[in-house]
DNA sequence: GCCTAACCGAGACGGTACGTCACGTCTTTTA
DNA sequence: TAAAAGACGTGACGTACCGTCTCGGTTAGGC
């Protein structure tokens, strides 16, 4: 599930000497989750602080992660909330239980903290963005991507829309507001506002006479 | 018009001694440009290594900057293409072009290399983006806002649309394909697709049947 | 005989449990033997090394021996050869027989690379080089001194030679070569040339005009 | 001078950027000096601690020496006191101040510490032992072995005495009571009871009579 | 022939020091 | 005074070893 204990993963093995503890490997996460919901600056998260913090030694997070990146990888993980079952009683519906549920996100709590900074973070290195990227973000991408297509099957969706696009046209104003901008405004309605403007359009609809 | 000078910018000193080479600002951001396009990770983007490729000693960057997140701001500045110029023929001609400039923006050269990588360092300084959005992503902003917001009054857009959220819908979805998905493909009439599927909606026009 | 042990030498438990394999002691022992034979440095020799050579546990080795230090004890005991049985047919012959024994140990072998080194090592610790020094050292000292001064009861040593003293003139300079210098040659008869020089001394005898 | 500098003593380069300060590489060896002094065990001697105590960062030691070792050459080098000028009136006069310069330095202040530990920490280190022993202990050696050449020419050392082992016979005995015996005593007169027993030998004049 | 306590290999664990590297400042010489 | 060069204090990096601790699995008694 996680990026840590790869190495000690292997089956076949039976499991020779002290097995590692996984209490530590929550310990060291929820450490640096606490100390960026207190606010610490990212910057000033060294390898040596966080042990500190977790009462761990160095040797014990560098036996679980290769370095910082890759532990980060881990620290978005478990800052996620858990993702919302989608109601499936109209595509509106459950658009708009998964855009509240990215607006939530980046609201208040560990996620948004650890979103607007170790995101960042993250894509400074190619390697590790692409793993969080294939692990986390694309199947969620795709579940949302196959919900569109049904809907399109249904109708409920222009024939000539790009299921892809639609993806991105709903989700990506979300993600511009709740990650990117800093100090957005996140007002309760806006799922619902994104949802109906994106399907229904900004036009007017024909034919009636420009006000 | 960068940040750099900010110490010497004072006038009424009658500049005594040697005066500042301007070529050398140049050198040390094109220096950064070219290390980026080749694929160096920012990571090893030391100030020591920035300053040996420029053929330059590290006070000579930092009696220009006040450290590297500073001087970054001057480099993203200058791999930013330049603002297009909207030709106000139509609302659709101006978001196209907009859009247009943001999905080249993306594609390949310095500004692609440097949105990727030095974009999400930026964030991680929250002093540093700011004066980076202050001075740089709002006035954008503001103008195309200012556009929408006249075709609103045109009738042009519905008129209970909040035209903050129009700019969000519309660029929030190229922002996500061409600055956050690695490697994501940006087809050429991406922007039209996006500006034309926003305007009229996802959604059939009421009263035809579904298929 | 060996510093190890020391815990689990109490009698009065009727030695419950497996006890304790004594071929580990030896095993652990020729292991750093055989390492200092092949020339590892002594800042190689980590317990961890020294433990991995035996094919043996750490925690074995704590079990027997405090750290270290205390390892290195028993084996610079186990590197030393035997000493050597005095013949007693006169003084001259046994201290031959005793500096002879000393320039063999240290001139290959086990025994000189631990001398070269691992006593350098010891003599850092105050607390080990004293319970090698008591335990070793001077029961050897002392029993040459007592040799020393019998004969110089029979008249073989002038009455006012300190005894202390005459047994530092003859065995300092065999420690001097043998030990203390790098790469020192130790020829066949140096052991008789220290013995017949230090008791005939250097000065030619009085009466003899200077050549 | 000292190891220390090595590689900035390249002549030809004319000095280019900030000199070395000579004045820390003195800070940092008289930090040692005076750690070992206030009887800091060895063990206890971390680069760090030694950098922190001399008010330096380590870089500033790790560019001056290649690591531990190689500062103790200078540190035992610089607790050295300075040789003794050798008075020429007899032979028995110069033995007697060199031996007694060798009885002094092992007496106290910071020589003693420092040979008595620091000593036989070089010897863990063979490459740095050759160092120490080829630029100090060598040509002090040498000197005083000349000395003896000129006396044996003068007929005050018996013809048929190699001068090496002379010299040998005359240290060896002061250093294993200096240098290699813990707490070894160091009487006023020892210089002058060696040299005058190793001159005149053991045994007692032929002819006489034993007692 | 079990029972059980201690031993054993392996290796995780909290520490500490290592030697390297980068930061931002400073101190030289040269222009 | 600016500039290149590079020393400087600071502190994080990732590695290695220390001595301790926990695992599963042996290996001897004592019953």
């Amino acid at each position: 599930m996680t990026l840590a204990d790869s190495t000690a993963g292997q089956r076949g093995t039976p499991a020779r000497g002290r097995p590692r503890s996984e209490a530590l490997e929550h310990a060291i996460i929820e450490g640096v989750l606490t100390l960026l919901e207190d606010g610490v600056p990212l910057a000033e998260l060294s390898m040596e602080r966080i042990a500190r913090t977790a009462g761990v030694g160095k040797a014990t997070i560098y036996r679980r992660w290769r370095g910082k990146e890759e532990l980060f990888v881990d620290v978005v993980r478990a800052a996620e909330p858990a993702e919302p079952l989608l109601p499936g009683t109209s595509l509106r519906d459950d658009l708009v239980v998964m855009l509240e549920w990215m607006r939530r996100r980046g609201l208040a709590g560990r996620s948004s903290a650890v979103l607007r900074n170790v995101h960042a973070q993250m894509k400074s290195s190619p390697r590790i963005w692409a793993a969080y990227e294939t692990s986390v973000v694309r199947p969620r991408r795709n579940a949302l991507v196959e919900v569109l297509r049904q809907a399109q099957q249904r109708g409920e969706i222009r024939a000539d829309v790009d299921v892809r696009l639609a993806y991105d046209l709903l989700t990506g104003p979300m993600l511009l507001r709740s990650v990117l901008r800093p100090d957005g405004d996140l007002p309760e309605d806006l799922a619902e506002r994104i949802v109906d403007t994106v399907m229904e359009g900004l036009c007017p609809p024909a034919g009636e006479p420009p006000r």
